[in-house]
RNA sequence: UCCUCCUUAGCUCAGUUGGUUAGAGCAUCUGACUGUUAAUCAGAGGGUCCAUGGUUCAAGUCCAUGAGGGGGAGCCA
């Protein structure tokens, strides 16, 4: 018979008579009659309380069960005489499976530094905060896939090696088969690729919104879910080199019709979490409210719930860069010369201190921020009418930034092509992107969502490497 | 890559102006305890003070270099 979740015998509504359990021992207490061993299957952040019971079983069965240790449980699932849980499983039956040794197994029943989870990341899905986030990002991934099906959506799998390095999105990781030592060489004594696996060089994906564009113009409504590689050398708590991007493309969409998408999209999944893990977020808030003590109260932030009720039920406010650089322009804090970097002119890229004061003073809610100037933007964003601005859209949510940019597409073959030769794009290699502007174009336009910027947002976690499983960054592989 | 802070027991951290034998809490082990809730109480064990070099009669403490980590910036999602 196939054993119950502790989720799911924890939710009966009655007595068992016979249940087992199945997992590990989070912590374990005793006294001269009776033992308590509180078991964790990963199914739910409960552990269930096992009461081993020294009339009924030897005290020789608690031998081995240490913290860490896995072990099955059989007994009569009781309604618990402790407070802190409903049920207890009276335990007549106890199989230590693996067992782990205390003096070297790195967990302990307390609190532990993230620093030190993360050096032993293999571990850490054994603690209650990480256990949490993983079941979050789950949930996640399924909303999001679930919410494009509603909406008609394909789901386009994008090529993870590509030879197109034209995208501008960053630097690249490259592929290769080729020997370290003593490569083939060309005449001019430069690598020779033609010899390479794919006869030219190849490189691991920085986006896959040039192939999503291609399905787009084809099948109406796509979307990539897939991992992303950037090999910038960028040391911050919001960069990974491999992440998870969403990047949904749709045809006959302007950049209005993109925005509300974004919007909706990013409602839907946040309520979907809220309604589907509620548990796990009470604990992260919690945790948040604990690590957030000692701070002053204008430091403090929102409570985690309150922050993403917040967010599921109020416009996002939508203002052009122009606008922005006024209200930033005419901000006390500027006229104080607070900014480290003071706005003056129009045309600068906004800082990060420009977009949180933006996000966090001025509006205090997620703000979209559009038409900015073309010269600090991607070659494929459609030019305005001013010829000064692109139809571009980043959103801005608070304590993360940047978490969508994205655009309307330049859909005119001439505008598209001299852009490209203005930005020194190479057309030749780009002929299959510039087909689908010659052949049937249509106005389309999408994003790209950071898939653990998200996860930051909704977990109210600090550091991007705490909210995927095995983080790759610059100096760091492990596991 | 830049700025800045940090590295002392398994974990979290203290360590005075450079001065004798290196400190605490938790964890671990042993014992006690009538059902505990990160149980409680008593006792014990546990140290390459990140590495290398230097200054000094004397370095965990000061200086230099390197490594690793945190936070911030840039780049971006």
């Amino acid at each position: 018979m196939k054993a119950k979740t502790i989720k799911e015998i924890i939710a009966s509504e009655t007595e068992i008579e016979q249940a087992t359990v199945r997992g590990w021992v989070r912590n374990r207490r005793g006294s001269k009659n009776v033992a308590f061993i509180a078991l964790n299957d990963g199914s739910t952040l409960e552990s269930i309380q096992i009461v081993v019971d020294f009339a009924v079983l030897s005290e020789e069965s608690m031998k081995g069960i240490n913290v860490g240790a896995s072990l099955i449980a059989k007994g009569a699932l009781k309604f618990s005489q402790g407070g802190k849980q409903r049920f207890e499983l009276m335990a007549t039956e106890i199989q230590l499976i693996g067992s782990a040794d205390p003096e070297k197994y790195p967990l302990q029943p307390k609190k532990h530094s993230l620093e030190f989870l993360r050096e032993i990341a293999h571990l850490r899905f054994r603690t209650n905060t990480f256990s949490a986030i993983n079941r979050i990002r789950h949930n996640l991934i399924f909303a999001i896939h679930q919410y494009f099906n509603n909406q008609g959506f394909y789901n386009i799998h994008t090529p993870i090696i590509t030879a197109s390095d034209a995208e501008g999105a960053g630097e690249m990781f490259r592929v290769t088969t080729l020997p370290d030592i003593n490569p083939p060489l060309t005449e001019e004594g430069k690598v020779n690729y033609r010899e390479d696996f794919f006869g030219r060089p190849t490189n691991l994906t920085v986006s896959g919104q040039l192939e999503a564009e291609l399905a787009a113009l084809a099948l109406g409504k796509v979307y990539t879910f897939g991992p992303t590689f950037r090999a910038e050398n960028s040391n911050t708590t919001r960069h990974l080199a491999e992440f998870w991007m969403i990047e949904p493309e749709v045809a006959f969409y302007d950049l209005n019709d993109n925005m509300d998408l974004a919007e909706d999209m990013l409602k839907y999944v946040i309520k979907y979490i809220l309604d589907h893990c509620r548990e796990d977020l009470e604990f992260l808030s919690n945790r948040q409210q604990e690590e957030e003590k000692t701070k002053k109260a204008e430091e403090k932030s929102l409570e985690l719930i309150e922050k993403l009720l917040f967010v599921v039920n109020n416009d996002f406010e939508r203002v052009t860069y122009t606008q922005a650089i006024e209200i930033l322009k005419n901000s006390n804090h500027n006229k104080k010369k607070k900014f480290e970097y003071i706005i003056d002119e129009w045309g600068a890229d906004l800082q990060s201190e420009h977009e949180r004061y933006l996000v966090e003073k001025h509006f205090k809610k997620p703000v979209i921020l559009t038409d900015y100037p073309k010269g600090i933007k991607a070659f494929y964003m459609r030019v305005n009418e001013d010829d000064k601005t692109v139809r571009a859209m980043d959103i801005l949510f608070p304590g993360i930034g940047e978490i969508v940019g994205g655009s309307q597409r330049e859909e005119r073959y001439e505008v598209l092509l001299s852009k490209m030769k203005d930005m020194h794009i190479p057309e030749e290699e780009m002929f299959w992107y510039l087909d689908t502007r010659r052949f049937g174009t249509v106005p389309h336009s999408g994003f790209g969502l950071g898939f653990e910027r998200l996860m930051l947002f909704i977990t109210g976690m600090g550091n991007i490497r705490d909210v995927i499983p095995f983080p790759r960054f610059p100096k760091s592989a492990e596991f």
